[in-house]
DNA sequence: TGATGATAGATTGTTGACAATCTACGAATC
DNA sequence: GATTCGTAGATTGTCAACAATCTATCATCA
């Protein structure tokens, strides 16, 4: 049985506070154990493509690549998987997520609702300076979409959103919004061939938004946003529909 | 390294077919490990109020009353975090979560955001059967209303919002909507005692939403869900500042 | 007396081993 | 030749032991 004190008494105390300069640096020494770093680990190795949709995930090959025993590699597991991004079968293992069609016209409406909550709040709180930091990355935007660069266009996009969202100042927010965006980012990345003509692009969307945000008009920022979302689900889903050149290539080839 | 076959081989074959009665019931012995049940039970403890906030979960122990070890316990614990249940400190151990209140006025803007987009896709989508059920609860509420039955009230609201949360038949805005109203309810257990005084009852709400859902009048729906979430924010607030009966007796008494 | 430091016990973090299950492959059968 | 069956290897699920860390207690000292 537990002996070291009463239950609750620690959660009570509040946090010790270290002023010494390397007080940030030692806390996040002692924060991560081996399972947060492994998970972190596989969540930037899904999010970044390395390891696509549908991959099995080892876990003595993984375990053996970062250098620690299965246990924590499975205690990552469990996480990844409660927030969407891999997908367990018991006694068979663990798989990179797939996102069908119909799925992600669901988390697209989950993102649109939460996008819209995120556009109002902003309006209200957003500071100058970040403000500004979204105006400056619409600007490389524009420049990305006129120079077809999707490679530079696509984390832009994902930046200038997330700036609105921490500009919303609502934390709980901020996390939904990023645990829905990275399993949207699942799907666009398992189903779009990495082809300029296919990122759709929406700079009008931004400019639109950016100024309702600074213009604090709440109503505005907050159906812009919403519409933007589901907007791009449709541009996605038309985007989807149109082959990629390789692919229509091969389909002249076959006719 | 891997030698069964290449990776996504399986995931592309669909799911096996059990036409046999008792297919169900096999796939789910199947498919639950212990890590999976250990999670349930204390997600049940958790959400039950068994497991008061703040408490400190023990693994040895927990590992030890479900006749488990503790690697299972540990990786519930990881999902249990994700799912924002408890919170874990390094080399000290795991905690019911607590919710400040700063926090739970953030999930609730959240789930007024989830709430509305329920409420519109409800009112298009529900079933008949599902608007019965929805009218038979609100029936209970008022009852249980009437009464000051805070103990019946509560699982009927409860069941209320589930019913309209599943009518929407989009999979990630319920999955979406359970996780937080869960975490909603870690907060007004942690705070409200147990008094029918306290607890906040709304029947004329729940009575218009479920006229406005069945009406499919979308637009109307969204809204009033939206606004009962925000309603219920403030009630709470304010239930919370007039002290319960047993604290107020403690009052005079000091006076 | 109060603060500081050392020590023992308890708890968490990690690992490696064993059991249960699944997959692939080849032999046996029709 | 195709199908079924059985076996070996690989992989996952679970456990128990060890290491690292923390907490509480008591002795020491100013």
């Amino acid at each position: 049985m537990s002996k070291y004190r009463s239950p609750m008494s620690r959660a009570q105390e509040g946090k010790p506070v270290l002023t010494s300069p390397h007080g940030a640096a030692i806390e996040l020494l002692q924060q991560h154990s081996l399972a947060t770093l492994v998970q972190r680990e596989l969540e930037r190795q899904i999010v970044s493509g390395e390891l696509a949709s549908g991959t099995k995930l080892n876990e003595a090959d993984i375990a053996g690549e970062l250098r620690v025993s299965r246990g924590p590699v499975r205690e990552a597991f469990r996480a990844l998987e409660q927030s969407g991004l891999v997908r367990t079968e018991k006694n068979r293992g663990v798989f990179v997520r797939q996102i069908s069609l119909e799925e992600a016209n669901e988390i697209y409406e989950v993102r649109a609702a939460l996008d819209g909550l995120i556009g109002r709040l902003a309006a209200k709180r957003i500071r100058p300076e970040q403000v500004a930091r979204a105006r400056s990355i619409v600007k490389r935007m524009h420049a990305a979409g006129r120079a077809r660069d999707a490679d530079a266009y696509v984390p832009l996009n994902l930046e200038f959103h997330e700036v609105l969202a921490q500009a919303a100042g609502n934390r709980a927010l901020l996390n939904n919004y990023r645990r829905v965006v990275n399993e949207l980012n699942l799907y666009r990345r398992e189903t779009l061939t990495r082809n300029a003509d296919n990122i759709p692009i929406s700079t009008k969307d931004h400019e639109a938004i950016v100024n309702a945000v600074a213009k604090g008009d709440a109503a505005l920022a907050g159906r812009l946003l919403f519409e933007h979302v589901i907007n791009s689900r449709e541009r996605l889903r038309l985007a989807l529909q149109s082959p990629p050149a390789s692919a229509a290539k091969s389909a002249r080839e076959a006719a």
